[in-house]
RNA sequence: GCCUCCGUAGCUCAAUUGGCAGAGCAGCUGACUCUUAAUCAGCGGGUUCUCGGUUCGAGUCCGAGCGGAGGCACCA
């Protein structure tokens, strides 16, 4: 959009009323200003590159309380002595930016209260202190400019410790109007369209980017520390596999090709170990076509980790020292800076999440699929007839035709999930082979799954497996799979011949894992939505067109 | 895909049985050398999400649509 110029308004009647109606608009009267700052004080409201910079937080702790008695000293002396020949100013001084929050003009004193990444802080000019074109300047800026200022750090008469700013440029004039100073932003479709608005109007949604940032950090010199590799395998692929989810798909123009978004990076990640990389990781994003809800966004970010000669046990430790170390830093970050919400030991973290405290200590619970299956409904999940009884005392319906085990899982997910405790991090092990299809059976009971899911706060974190290794059971156990699907899955769904190759070359036995690093971040921050500690989650365009 | 609730000024929210669409903040003009949601005086700001219907009269009631929140379903 092109900016008015000054002899827009005196053209034609038509063009008069729309700049009088425009000046009745919060964005006409910031364009004016930004107007009188190109013409009347002659500046470049949008800046260029400023050294020497430092953060906020870095230039009140520059305060020094010395430094401020000394200088106070010396202005009641030139008080006395009628003397204003300007002794040397003790004061550190500092260059900062930030964005203006807060504005208060009081005559002859102008306050603005900035904000960056690490905080708030006051600047505040005198007429008297600086120059008149400075002060000018001053006085016009308005809620949402991004400003430099320079100068001693002080304290106000009331002992608010500021930039007694002597220097001051506008290096980016805001033009859209900013929202209500006090309640903020709270509107979560504002805040999640427009989430540039959101991540400088609320503190905490800049702290939750950082924290998943310092998160996935660690999560990443974790696991570089035990050796494992980072790679990068594809996310468009021609087939998606890996797991049972529907992908979205696109097409390659130049190639004429149908392709998937990836699900999971689970057969490219085993093709590594075939080609001889035992300890690969990757974090990066999965796209499933499913539905949205506080626990699922479309595209998540998941970490998946493969040993060779490693197994679903080595995996359990692997997750476990890392959710605890994660656990135990993130405890730590959060007392740092004053949040008394976090209790517990420093080796043993008490992190809220709603409601609930989740208690990060080590070790993690561990119960087997079988016995929290018993425990739930008060018979073994081999027994057949009472399996069926319990399908239909339950009425689910769509259980009541399905095979044994999947009737079991059924009545698992219905009964014996809610019996896990939300507030303690739980493996739940030896589930099912019939229902965990490429995992490795349980070599002392072929009935169990070499195979975990971790549950925190009712959430599914993640699972991990004693991998499969031979191709022929593999093949088979992906064709049966193929049979068993319905129309709807079949159009979806297809055999990775080229990873049964991969096989035939022969891949070492593994332990695997995926780990949902979004919801951990969602744990470890106290976010009950992913879409908090996802930057931009995913959002319907408002006009509808899809 | 289904169910429930929500959508009013830039933001946060009011508006009685269906009876002139309001406030605070933000904005504009002016005053003020120590503000802390600054204060004081004055001024402006609306497609009440959209379309249609009922009615003398609709922000309010009805229908459809769009968007959001929560729940369900889907979801190794």
């Amino acid at each position: 959009m092109s900016e008015p110029t000054a002899s827009d308004s005196t053209s034609e009647p038509a063009a008069r009323a729309a700049t009088e109606a425009d000046l009745r608009d919060l964005v006409a009267a910031r364009r004016q200003k930004l107007r009188f700052l190109r013409e009347e004080l002659g500046l470049q409201p949008y800046g260029c590159r400023v050294d020497g910079l430092v953060d906020l937080a870095t230039a009140r702790a520059t305060f020094d309380e010395a430094a401020h008695d000394a200088h106070e000293a010396q202005d009641a002396q030139e008080a006395e002595d009628g003397n204003d020949e300007s002794m040397v100013d003790p004061r550190p001084r500092v260059l900062s930016s930030g964005r203006v929050i807060q504005h208060r003009d009081i005559g002859k004193l102008v306050f603005l209260r900035l904000r960056d990444e690490t905080g708030d802080l006051q600047v505040s000019l005198s007429k008297k202190a600086c120059d008149p074109s400075v002060f000018r300047l001053a006085k016009k800026l308005d809620y949402g400019d991004v400003v430099v200022a320079g100068g001693p750090m002080g304290r106000t008469k009331k002992g608010e410790i500021c930039i007694w700013s002597d220097r001051l440029e506008i290096h980016s004039k805001s033009l859209a109007p900013p929202p209500e100073k006090w309640h903020g932003l709270s509107d979560p479709e504002i805040r999640f369209r427009r989430r540039y608005v959101d991540l400088h109007a609320n503190p905490a949604a800049i702290q939750t980017l950082q924290d998943r940032s310092r998160i996935i950090s660690r999560m990443r010199k974790f696991m570089e520390n035990r050796a494992y590799l980072e790679v990068e395998t594809p996310m468009m692929q021609s087939m998606a596999g890996g797991a049972a989810a529907r992908p979205f798909t696109t097409h390659h123009n130049a190639l004429d090709l149908e392709l998937s978004m990836r699900i999971a990076p689970e057969l490219y990640l085993k093709r590594l170990l075939v080609g001889g990389l035992p300890r690969v990781f990757e974090i990066n994003r999965n796209f499933r076509n499913e539905g949205v809800d506080r626990s699922h966004n479309p595209e998540f970010t998941a970490m998946e980790v493969y040993q060779a000669f490693g197994d679903c046990w080595t995996m359990l430790e692997l997750t476990e020292s890392l959710l605890y170390e994660l656990a135990c830093a993130a405890a730590s970050d959060r007392r740092s800076r004053g949040d008394e919400t976090v209790e517990g030991a420093d080796d043993a973290p008490v992190l809220p999440f709603g409601e609930l405290k989740i208690d990060w200590k080590r070790p993690f619970e561990q119960v087997t699929y079988g016995d929290l299956f018993q425990r739930a409904v008060g018979f073994d999940m081999r027994d057949e007839v009472a399996v069926r009884a319990k399908v239909k005392e339950l009425g689910l319906a769509k259980a009541e035709g399905m095979d044994h085990w999947f009737a079991v899982n059924e009545i698992f997910e219905e009964c014996a999930e809610p019996l896990i405790d939300p507030a303690r991090p739980t493996f739940v092990t030896g589930y099912p082979s019939a229902i965990s299809p490429l995992t490795r059976p349980d070599p002392a009971d072929p009935v169990l799954a070499e195979r975990w899911d971790i549950f925190i706060a009712g959430m599914e974190i993640g699972p991990a497996y004693t991998e499969l290794n031979d191709p022929e059971i593999q093949l088979a156990k992906f064709t049966e799979q193929l049979a068993g699907a319905d129309d709807e899955e079949q159009a979806f769904r297809n055999l990775d011949e080229d990873f049964i190759e991969a096989l035939r070359v022969g891949m070492p036995p593994a332990g695997g894992l995926g780990l949902g690093v979004d919801r951990i971040v969602m744990l470890l921050t106290g976010n009950l939505s992913i879409r908090e500690v996802i930057a931009f989650p995913l959002m319907r365009p408002e006009d509808g067109s899809g």
